[in-house]
DNA sequence: GTTAGGG
DNA sequence: CCCTAAC
């Protein structure tokens, strides 16, 4: 399976020299980059489209939205908006976000990026706008938990890296509200007491508290003004039709619309699968406007649902041939069928809790608030499920975490184990740094170490279930400020994404901001949930902080040994792991596929892989000719050594016998001369000769 | 874009 | 499977 992941630079990140060289194929794309940027016009309008339609349906459907009140457009900032529409929220990028949430929207792929000017004026614009269309499919879960959907904006204008809380400082007061509300109490007094001095990626009036950034987003507030930051309750939550129309009016990425697609994927192929884009060396300021349209899913059902029907993933490839998948529906033949894709949503395989009870609490499982979700970016959301022991000991189970941006793809015939290895492997690859864990406590997090469970009011059995704990990467390897819990004022809401925008080098890297939600179902819903029983009594959390870090990939619950094996790996290294990561899936070929290219390679001879490729393997989307004729290579050393040498699924004979007749066959016949007068088959003759028969053309 | 062959 | 050279 392949993973893509993004690169996770480090705080490096930016530095050109850094990356790697890329494949020459990339770099190929690279000549046509500027093409691309001209026209990600396109892309960009299309989202802009999106994005409009979604607030104006946002505000049309649901009325318990103030925000939108009154803005019947989305308007952008004049310069670059960075626009990510995901049912996860994941990158985070930008300055100013917004989240609509966008049930099952189509998705272009997380990398794609597009750059553009400033909406109104990108033509004009000089600045290099990224336009990121991180368009997913939302997991109904997901949606459901969100309910509502929160509108977030997040403003800053500044990429740094490292941005830090104090950037919330430049943000509208609303904003701030928002994410204090969002977030521990304690961290809001911290970040007061601080002032607007502090860190040194502070972008200070970026966003002017009385400015222009509301200006110039209308839906900059926060929806949620109220300080305590009311998580959207379920009913709060946007009609799915809603979404589901605009959906399908805008179409962004839609499978049916494969030119649309492809040109998504051509932007995202700029870089090689989850490589990083290039952009991310441009320190250009950018602005984002991420807009998540968050619902609930109703049911963790219909959740799995959802991934049934296929999560569209773009891979992207060098060669001409597409990987992609689409798991279920092949409706595209661009995605390839058997892949899995994981990205935010990931893949529904995610733990599911078992128990009975678990489920029920899962159901009941009260909302988190998604809205903050945007504020958070921590990698990883652990669900847990919780009863409280009869002698006042809380006993926790966290069933599942989340990691974001993980995406993989598996073979159909992938065995559970090699999925589990290969999770683990993009998991290790994609940990950057080391892991803290958060505690969301009904959606918001408990920053507080110190108070006591039952302080915090985790103790009582009804709440448990609006516990939940995130796997957090841990900034050691960042800027001492982000890294350091002594910040506390990272705010998690505003300043991760900026961070994480200038950090970002893939679309695909983006952090996604999780939402915090403590929702079961959300975390059980994760594609790639990493189950594990943990007893968790303490917990920090910062997850902005550590968002910031770009590489917050993913963190995993995983032991301590992961933790290490990353950690201390500069940024650089990191992203040499994971582009060695990025090799294609290994897919045996099984021994009707094998058959099927002895029967071809015995009609069209060797020399026209590409014909046989068309021949016998047009609709495998995963078997480029090259492949063809590796294995063909492969088959034909096989046949030669002893059935003990040999590994791997076992070769039947008698296809190994041919393979032998018909490579001595075209050797002796030049096959490529030939293959115009050999329309017949080749055929054995004396096939109990084995190795030895005769080939003969009929 | 294909082929062929080394890695 | 990847990468390159050569066409």
């Amino acid at each position: 399976m392949v993973f893509k992941k993004r690169l996770d630079y480090g705080f490096d990140a930016f530095s050109v020299s850094n990356v790697p060289r890329a494949p020459r194929s990339i770099r190929r794309r690279d000549r046509t980059k500027r093409t691309v940027d001209d026209n990600q016009i396109c892309a960009f309008e299309l989202l802009a489209s999106l994005a409009g339609k979604l607030l104006e349906e946002k505000s049309e459907s649901s009325a318990a939205s103030n925000v939108f009140e009154g803005h019947g457009h989305v308007s952008i900032g004049k310069d670059v908006v960075k626009h990510e529409i995901e049912y996860d929220d994941k990158p985070l990028k930008t300055e100013c976000v917004e989240h609509l949430s966008c049930k099952e929207s189509v998705v272009a792929s997380d990398w794609t990026t597009i750059n553009i000017d400033n909406l109104k004026e990108f033509k004009h614009s000089e600045n290099n706008a990224i336009l990121e269309c991180a368009l997913t499919k939302m997991q109904s879960s997901y949606s459901e938990q969100t309910k509502s959907d929160l509108k977030f904006a997040i403003c800053k204008d500044n990429v740094a890296y490292g941005s830090s809380p104090d950037d919330l400082e430049g943000c509208s007061p609303n904003f701030r509200e928002l994410c204090d509300g969002i977030c521990d109490n304690g961290v809001k007094r911290e970040r007061e007491a601080k002032g607007l001095k502090s860190g040194p990626f502070t972008v200070a009036n970026n966003c002017p508290l009385k400015d222009p950034l509301h200006l110039s987003m209308p839906f900059l507030a926060p929806i949620n003004t109220d300080k305590d930051v009311k998580l959207p309750s379920r009913n709060d939550s946007v009609p799915n039709a809603s979404f589901s129309r605009h959906r399908n009016n805008i179409k962004l990425g839609s499978r049916d619309d494969d030119e649309k697609f492809s040109r998504f994927n051509k932007l995202s192929n700029r870089f090689k699968a989850s490589r990083p884009p290039t952009r991310i060396e441009d320190q250009r300021i950018r602005k984002f406007l991420t807009s998540k349209y968050w619902k609930e899913a109703p049911k963790l059902r219909d959740f799995e649902n959802f991934r049934a029907d296929g999560e569209i993933k773009p891979l992207h490839r060098k060669r001409k041939t597409y990987y992609n998948y689409d798991t279920l529906h092949k409706r595209r033949k661009l995605f390839d069928d058997s892949s899995i894709v994981t990205s935010d949503g990931g893949i529904g395989s995610g733990s599911v809790s078992n128990s009975p009870e678990k489920a029920k609490n899962e159901n009941k499982s009260s909302s988190v608030a998604m809205s903050h979700g945007a504020c958070e970016i921590s990698s990883l959301t652990g669900q847990l499920a919780s009863h409280k022991s009869s002698d006042s000991h809380v006993k926790l189970n966290i069933k599942s975490f989340r990691i974001p941006e993980l995406y993989i793809e598996v073979p159909e015939s992938a065995t559970v184990g090699s999925l589990k290895r290969t999770v683990m492997e993009a998991v290790t690859a994609l940990l950057g740094g080391r892991i803290r864990v958060g505690v969301l406590f009904h959606g918001k997090k408990v920053r507080d170490d110190s108070r006591t469970l039952s302080q915090s009011g985790i103790s009582s059995e009804d709440n448990l279930d609006a516990l939940g704990f995130t796997l957090e990467p841990n900034l050691s390897i960042g800027p001492p400020h982000l890294c350091s819990e002594d910040h506390p004022l990272l705010l998690p809401c505003g300043a991760a994404p900026a961070n994480l925008t200038s950090t970002r080098t893939t679309p695909a890297m983006d952090i996604k901001i999780p939402n915090a939600t403590a929702d079961p179902p959300l975390l059980t819903n994760s594609e790639k949930a990493m189950a594990s029983n943990y007893k968790h009594t303490s917990s920090q959390t910062d997850i902005l902080t550590d968002q910031k870090l770009s590489e917050s990939r993913a963190l995993v619950l995983v032991p301590a040994m992961n933790v290490e094996a990353l950690s201390v790996v500069p940024a650089n290294q990191k992203i040499r792991k994971s582009e060695l990561a990025q090799r294609r899936t290994r897919r045996p070929f099984s021994v009707s596929e094998v058959e099927a290219l002895v029967q071809a390679v015995e009609e069209l001879g060797t020399g026209r892989w590409r014909d046989v490729k068309l021949r016998a393997f047009e609709n495998a989307d995963h078997r480029t000719y090259v492949d063809l004729k590796d294995k063909w290579k492969t088959l034909v050393h096989t046949a030669k050594i002893s059935p003990q040498q040999r590994r791997g699924e076992p070769v039947p004979q008698e296809l190994l016998d041919r393979v032998m007749t018909a490579h001595a066959y075209w050797s002796q016949h030049q096959a490529k001369q030939q293959g115009k007068h050999h329309t017949g088959t080749l055929r054995i003759i004396d096939s109990q000769a084995g190795r030895n028969g005769v080939a003969v053309a009929i």
